[in-house]
DNA sequence: CATTGACCGTTCGGCCTCAAATTGTACGAA
DNA sequence: TTCGTACAATTTGAGGCCGAACGGTCAATG
C-alpha cells in the first residue's frame, strides 16, 4: 500500500509527499521549502484548535471561534463590531450569527451607538466578564501544553516568523491578487447572493 | 477611542491585546509568549487560506479543503477515504460531503474496494488530474509568496517549530485531554447528531 | 453457521464561513 | 431639502465542519 512509508503523521508524510509531489511534476521546480512551511502552518492551527475545542472549550460548549469573539471584547472592552471582527479574524457577516448565539446564551450584549446610528456595539455580559476570567487562564494552559515542546525563545521566534507572514499578506496581498488577474474581472463564487431581479 | 494605538493589526494589536488581558487578569501569571505563538499560527494560518483562495483557487472554484483533498489524492494516487481524511485534516464525514462535490464537478471519482466491500476509494478523473498539474505550480507560487519575508532557512526553522506543536499534540494531546477531566466523562456537545429514539 | 465485535463510510444536527446583495444611517453638496 | 455618496450591520445562498449515531461488511470465535 502507498501509505506503508508513513507511519508517523507529522514530519514523514509530508516529506513523503513533497517528493511524490516533485514526481508527479516531473521536471518544474517546486519551492520546497515554502510548502513545508505553509503545511506546517495549517496542520498546527487545526491542531491547536482541535486540541482547545476538545479540552477547555467543551466545557462551556464554545467553538473556536465563539471563544476568540469573546477574548476580544473581554480585553478591548465594549467595541464597534468592525473592529471585534477584524480582530477576531472573521468576516462581519460571520460576527453577526455569532455574536447572536452568544447574545442569546447570555454572555454578550449588543447595544446601539449612541450618536451614530450605524453602529452596534459589543460588549461582555456579568456572565460572559466571569466566564471569560475562569476560562482564560486554562487557555492559556493549554497554550503552553501545545508549545510544550518548544523554548520561550523558541516561540518567540515561531510568532516573530509567523508575524512576517501575516504582514506579507496584509500589506501586500491585494496588490498580489490584482496583478495575477492582470486586467481580468475577478472570477465569480458559486456561493453567496444573488441580485434580486 | 481603545484602538488608536494599534494602526498595524499584526504585532503591534497582539501586544497591546497581551497587556490588556495581563491587566484584565491582575496578577495571574501568562504564559506570554506560548499565547503570542499561538495566536500568530492561527492568525497566519487564515491569512494564508485567505490569499490562495482568493487568488489561485478563486479562478478554479475551489475552497481550500477541497484544494487539499484533490493534492492529496493527487501526490497519492488512489486511496481510501480513511487515509485521505486523515491526511488531509479533515473528519471523515467532511469528506464525505467535499468529495461528493468533487465528483459532482468531475474532478474526482468514487469506487468500491474490489475485496473490502466497506471501502471506498478515492481518485482524480483525468479532468482533475489536468487541474492538478495546471494549478499546483501557481499554487506553489503563492506558498512562496506568502513566505516571501523569508529566507530558505527561515522556512525550513517556521516548519520545523510547527511541527513540534503538531507532534506534541498528536503525540500527547489524548492522554491529556484525559487528564484534563480527570474522570469527569467528556461534556456533551450541543451540536451533532441524536440517538434515534 | 450464528454471533460478536471491530471497522468503514454515510447521515444528521447545529454551527461556522464567506462574499455579495440589501437595508439603513450619516453627512456633505447642490 | 433633496440628492448622492459613503459606510455600517444584516441577510442570504452555497458550502465546510465536527462528532455521534447509524447501517453495512468483515473476520474470528463458539
Amino acid at each position: 500500500m502507498h501509505n506503508e512509508g508513513a507511519p508517523v503523521p507529522g514530519q514523514r508524510s509530508i516529506t513523503e509527499a513533497e517528493k511524490l509531489a516533485a514526481a508527479k511534476l516531473g521536471g518544474i521546480p517546486i519551492r520546497r521549502d515554502q510548502m513545508a512551511a505553509v503545511a506546517n502552518i495549517y496542520r498546527a492551527a487545526s491542531a491547536v484548535r482541535q486540541h482547545l475545542e476538545n479540552s477547555v472549550l467543551r466545557g462551556s460548549d464554545l467553538t473556536w471561534t465563539a471563544f476568540v469573539v469573546l477574548w476580544v471584547v473581554w480585553v478591548w472592552g465594549e467595541s464597534e463590531t468592525r473592529h471585534v471582527a477584524e480582530e477576531a479574524g472573521i468576516s462581519k457577516g460571520t460576527l453577526t450569527g455569532v455574536s447572536r448565539t452568544l447574545e442569546s446564551r447570555g454572555l454578550l450584549s449588543r447595544a446601539g451607538h449612541p450618536s451614530d446610528g450605524r453602529l452596534v456595539l459589543l460588549s461582555l455580559t456579568d456572565e460572559g466578564e466571569r466566564l471569560m476570567r475562569r476560562l482564560f487562564p486554562q487557555f492559556n494552559e493549554e497554550e503552553a501544553f501545545v508549545t510544550g515542546q518548544l523554548t520561550d525563545e523558541e516561540c518567540r521566534n515561531l510568532a516573530k516568523g509567523l508575524r512576517r507572514v501575516v504582514l506579507q499578506v496584509e500589506e501586500n496581498g491585494e496588490e498580489r491578487r490584482q496583478s495575477l488577474l492582470n486586467g481580468a474581472e475577478p472570477a465569480p463564487r458559486r456561493s453567496g447572493r444573488r441580485p434580486k431581479g
